[in-house]
DNA sequence: CGCATGATATGATGACTATCATATAAACAT
DNA sequence: ATGTTTATATGATAGTCATCATATCATGCG
């Protein structure tokens, strides 16, 4: 046996690491294999023994970056009410300081609208990813059903990932810094809207719909 | 002089407009600027004397982009009240159409985390083009303050382009779904939280029942 | 101690990219 | 007709990319 294998399971993990970092700062499309790969201390061409193509590195960079997002926004201190930790978590998500570092924050505002243009592969892992994520954020929210928890979560989440991407997009920092602040008064009043979620489970969105009339 | 002004106009035109619906539907990084010219008739030489780089090209098409996308969600039929216009536009954002179709539709879920890694340059054009659809946005919402206004137009948007993004992006269809619906849910909460702050407008919504439902 | 195994390195391939230099041809003024 | 202007076409350049074939070399087993 060469090697040991916990010595490659630590260097497939630093590779990881390096990825699921640049992947948030520069899109998908802006990250290289050999970049990542020199960026963990190895050549480019080692890559193929750790993952069949760049998408299977994708797809699996997005656990590893929900679950530094979830340990940086998302664990709350000791001895915090739920309803204190989902304050703490809406203040940091929509932070100037999550808008400005990318390559730690949040998956969604950095990678989906890649997602959604990329391989079968690489949004299997993503959903899955972004399941857990939005699992544990549900932990913090009102509501009585399970799963109508996981979807308000995921909406949440994306009203959140939404504003942060426009004030990352902008121009103006005058505006970044005013959707930021606008967007947490949003969220507030979302997070207050669920407490009494009457159901509207009979609620549908009809097959056939025409958007651009 | 050769060929007319008008020509040259004209030509200078579909280049754009074939850039705004391939950027929607491949990404900034997807499209190269080969492929525009080849879909517009045209070689690929010819760009230069058109626009000074890809950069250029990227930052114009985001006007022609918003502007479609506002001519078809956003452009109430005559004799439709603010509310009714407005409730046409959330339920044609966040439907499966407008999911299934980015090539026509809204820049914001298309393109807004691509931006946030861009030149100067488009970024400048993004919010150019974006602020200028937030205020057509704007019209419809309650409040009085105008820059209130459009700041709330922004931050709705990005809730529902942030959910749009992740309905496309995930890799379940119940999902997706799900996601939309509860979006809608969440956008007319939102829009019933803002009669409550400032008000002096005499349109309201209602702030429990959606029409047309 | 040497050998087999497999992790990593070196080097190459073919494709694609943005951009530019130069050639062609279309339109109009004369 | 003819010449001038300039939009568009042809062709080239230099760089980058994902991927693969092959070489090296570290490791633990015999």
């Amino acid at each position: 046996m060469p090697y040991t294998a916990e010595h490659k399971r630590q260097t497939r993990q630093r590779i990881v690491r390096e990825a699921a970092h640049a992947f948030r700062e520069r899109g998908l499309d802006g990250v290289s294999v050999p970049g990542v790969m020199s960026q963990a201390g190895l050549t480019h061409g080692g890559f193929y023994a750790h993952f069949a193509s760049k998408d299977a590195l994708i797809a699996s960079s997005f656990s590893e970056g929900f679950g530094e997002s979830a340990e940086r926004l998302l664990t709350p201190d000791e001895g915090t009410s739920t309803a204190e930790a989902l304050d703490h978590f809406v203040r940091a998500y929509l932070s100037r300081a999550h808008r400005d570092e990318p390559a730690t924050g949040c998956v969604v505002p950095s990678l989906t609208s890649e997602v959604a243009r990329a391989s079968g592969e690489v949004r299997a892992g993503f959903t899955a990813a972004l399941r857990e994520y939005a699992h544990r954020l549900a932990q913090l929210l009102p509501g009585a059903d399970d799963a109508e928890r996981d979807t308000a979560a995921l909406t949440l989440l994306a009203e959140m990932a939404g504003a942060l991407q426009l004030s990352r997009a902008v121009d103006d920092p005058a505006l970044s810094d005013a959707i930021l602040l606008r967007a947490r008064r949003q969220a507030w009043a979302v997070i207050a809207s669920m407490q009494n979620t009457s159901d509207t489970s009979t609620e549908r969105i009809p097959a056939k719909e025409h958007p651009h009339e």
